[in-house]
DNA sequence: CTGTTAGCGCGTTCAT
DNA sequence: ATGAACGCGCTAACAG
């Protein structure tokens, strides 16, 4: 093509790479019309290898089918493409050996950067394997974000689990409630250790403990499990879930054995899930796509940032199947009408 | 690494890239030691230089926080990965010049194949340079396949639009009722328009004329709308949704006028949400999991595959927003408990 | 300002 | 069975 344009190679790439170089007009406009007419476009591939810098952005999810993890990658992939970055994403299906093994491929695309999204796993065995793979990628100039907290040194950005389940917990002590259950997250994450001690704190801050505190998986199957263990017995004042699903569960459960949400008991769960707005669930909103763009912009950010990472306000959200305890509500009124559910 | 190994880069290329040539045990066994030695990996940039075949996939989707274009994505990315291929995600907001500057860039990574998930619009105007970009791809070798329908020629999988309304809608009929409504997709979309024939034509088929057809945006909102003029006016024997976000809308917002579904009338949905079983909605599921498994096998595949198009069944899912019309209920029993909702 | 040259790190002929 | 040389398409250093 340069040929075509009776130019250089040097000068063509000049003008087709942008290099803030100069280049008189007359020629950039041969060089132009020549790429035009031959319908030209220059290999990305040849230019990350002659660069020894691509512009791929590797991002690892759980699972891209859970909402908190494509709203992250939504928030990534549009910083990515305003920049001209392509977005490879990556489920790991919470497994230690896939995501190594998707280190170690985009490792050899030379990504431009890899963002962690999901937490680690405090339990992990090929951590090890893992940390090394990090550290051949940083080595190999390719940026590494987590979004905390991982179980590996990287610069970061995340949210609060233990504050934002403190939250929860002090919304339901503030309405009176005492007995507060609570339904754990899967064991060996560290989310789940971060949101049970916020959650176990809160209460003991305020002279209280536990009155139970059930295995969960921040599933939709947890929820419906204990529901069904606490019908069946004493019920508490309330139930704190620590995720969104397990708390639709818990209600769907409830639902079933005729206890109705929030007369009898309350019900709070953590994420901030379409489904909760839906079924007016109590819960903290986390700000996942803005998590995704900030994790982005510190993957592209050329200058080296802080150390220290950057943690995302999280917010509180109300609902009705929150109320106060031993209150007498009357079951008519717009927000109460029997439907379908 | 070819120097500490004591071979050529010639053999110790072969071994690294598993080519299927004859080197002896001893040599093989010299290379794979000085490769864990250095702990060297190829450099899959160079290899697909070389090569002019990366592993890259790339997918096409309209957003991949829409549950339907994740559970896509999702299949896809299992059978990738199963084949040591990173897939590209790419996000365009059903906008044609977004599409078209995502093809530019996959085509210059050299992307293995590019898959659009998400159907064509019939009025696009970029359709020619989105046909130009495509063809493109196809001339650097790339495989592209559409989750039809799509504007422009390409083998593909898909799910019959026209067929599942059409069920959906003899469903309605089946229950007795005549005096049915529908709510549209956006404008322009292919599957709007199927869908929409499916359900006037089997309502034609039955000697009977819609009762309504409101405008539609595949989102919650306009089933809320859809509600609040039906509410407000006279109540069809039934609603059906082209989209199941737009059915839950209509659930909510009838239930917020106190119209109690399917004791006054039906809802129907389509697609198959999770939020759909939440609330008991009658839908058709759609395989949107296998239809990206099925899609990245054609992508990979090495042999050409006819070019008539796999078609997934899809599966009628009738749940308790569908009753018969003109029946009296009782509102007792555990699936009419009233909830929270 | 523009042309020449030398890699980037591989795969792939050809010889040997 | 192995080694030498060339090319993939582009950028970067150095001349002119």
């Amino acid at each position: 093509m340069a040929r075509v344009a009776g130019v250089s190679l040097a000068t063509a790439s000049r003008v087709v790479s942008k290099s803030s170089y100069r280049v008189s007009d007359a020629t950039r406009r041969k060089v132009e019309s020549a790429v035009a007419e031959l319908d030209y476009s220059p290999s990305a591939l040849a230019r990350a290898l002659a660069t020894r810098r691509s512009r791929l952005l590797g991002i690892v999810v759980g699972d891209i089918t859970d909402p908190y993890f494509s709203e992250i990658a939504r928030g990534v992939e549009d910083v990515a493409r305003a920049n001209g970055y392509l977005s490879i994403v990556c489920n790991t299906d919470r497994t230690a050996s896939t995501e190594l093994r998707y280190v170690e491929m985009l490792r050899d695309y030379h990504a431009a950067a890899v963002i962690f999204a999901g937490g680690g796993r405090e339990d992990d065995r090929d951590r090890a394997a893992l940390e090394h793979a990090v550290r051949q990628l940083e080595d190999r100039g390719t940026r590494v974000i987590a979004l905390i907290p991982r179980d590996f040194p990287a610069l970061g950005v995340g949210i609060d689990n233990r504050a934002a389940c403190a939250d929860l917990a002090r919304h339901l002590i503030a309405l009176g409630h005492r007995r507060i259950a609570y339904i754990d997250g899967p064991p060996g994450l560290t989310t789940s250790r971060l949101r049970m001690e916020g959650f176990r704190d809160t209460l003991a801050a305020a002279g209280l403990t536990p009155f139970a505190v059930f295995p969960g998986n921040y599933d939709y199957e947890s929820g419906l499990e204990v529901a069904a263990r606490i019908a069946r017995d004493v019920l508490p004042d309330a139930v704190l879930a620590s995720h969104d699903a397990t708390a639709v569960g818990v209600l769907t459960g409830l639902q079933e054995f005729g206890i109705r949400v929030p007369d009898r008991l309350s019900v709070a769960g953590m994420g901030g899930l379409r489904e909760a707005g839906l079924l007016g669930l109590t819960t903290v909103q986390f700000p996942m796509r803005r998590l995704g763009i900030e994790a982005a912009r510190l993957a592209l950010a050329e200058g080296e940032t802080g150390p220290e990472p950057i943690v995302l306000p999280h917010e509180l959200i109300a609902r009705r199947s929150t109320a106060p305890r031993l209150t007498t509500r009357q079951t008519a009124g717009p927000t109460d009408v029997e439907g379908i559910l």
